[in-house]
DNA sequence: TAGGCCATCTGGTCCT
DNA sequence: AGGACCAGATGGCCTA
């Protein structure tokens, strides 16, 4: 009668979740108060016939059946929701977020925000670490020559992963402490996240076209960048990386 | 208490 | 026909 083996509701404050012997998730009141009786019955029903028999139309359909069917719909619908809310804790891992018991998890509005600002952010740091490159190797002849010997990179440099961390990584804050704001500013068009309030600091910010790299990046108190010190910011570490260090990083409310 | 966020149910639509 | 997807409705929980 039901598939539905998921996860639990990855909301984390659903206290009200059960499973129910079939593996369905109800509320508690939603489950009381949603007949109990009449699903009881569809159980039975879909035990005593679980094959179901000869197709009937709808209309055909006792009121009995047409519950068993609307319980099984109702089933899937939950199944594919709580998919859907498993590949946005998923996203949500890979976010520079802080993540843990004391802080709140972003919105699903927020998870795509964020998300999708982190994109452009990232591109346009690639775009900005690709320049810094090719000013660093300056000639075109050193290019040339490197590019030839690895013909996958890009005429605009080699790929940002060969090189040492640590030029990446100052490049990274000059240009953060230059200019960006990619993350910052949330614009009063931002998705208002009261319960996620640093996550403001990545939302609203306009595109990179238009709106990247026009203000201060005001990263979050956890992250601060002294010259010649290891940093562990999301922005320092090399990409793509484990998100093990973003999780690490914990910002209270 | 209002508002935000969420889970769930439900009916409709589209696709295979 | 069955399943996936979607959007609206509803009600619960939490926070300011």
């Amino acid at each position: 009668m039901d598939s539905d083996t998921g996860s639990i509701g990855s909301r984390s404050s659903s206290p009200d979740l059960v499973v129910d012997d079939a593996g369905g998730f109800f509320s508690n009141k939603m489950f009381q108060t949603y007949c109990k009786d009449r699903e009881a019955a569809a159980q039975a029903m879909a035990e005593r016939c679980p094959g179901g028999g000869k197709a009937k139309t709808r209309s055909e359909l006792s009121k009995d059946e047409v519950q068993e069917l609307r319980l099984k719909v109702n089933s899937r619908e939950r199944k594919r929701m709580h998919d859907l809310n498993q590949a946005m804790d998923g996203l949500r891992e890979v976010m520079p977020y802080a993540q843990g018991p004391s802080v709140r998890k972003l919105s699903k509005i927020s998870t795509l925000l964020l998300a999708r600002n982190y994109i452009l952010m990232l591109s346009s740091s690639l775009e900005e670490m690709k320049k810094l490159v090719g000013d660093v190797y300056g000639g075109s002849a050193g290019i040339q020559s490197r590019t030839a010997a690895h013909p996958a990179v890009t005429p605009a440099g080699p790929p940002a992963a060969h090189l040492p961390l640590h030029p990446l990584a100052q490049s990274l804050h000059s240009l953060v402490a230059s200019a960006p704001s990619a993350l910052s500013t949330a614009s009063t068009a931002a998705v208002p996240s009261p319960h996620s309030p640093s996550s403001t600091s990545f939302l609203g910010f306009h595109s990179p076209v238009q709106g990247l790299l026009k203000e201060p990046l005001h990263l979050t108190s956890s992250y601060r960048h002294f010259p010649g010190m290891p940093c562990p910011c999301a922005l320092c570490q090399p990409l793509p990386t484990t998100t093990s260090t973003l999780h690490n990083l914990s910002m209270t409310k």
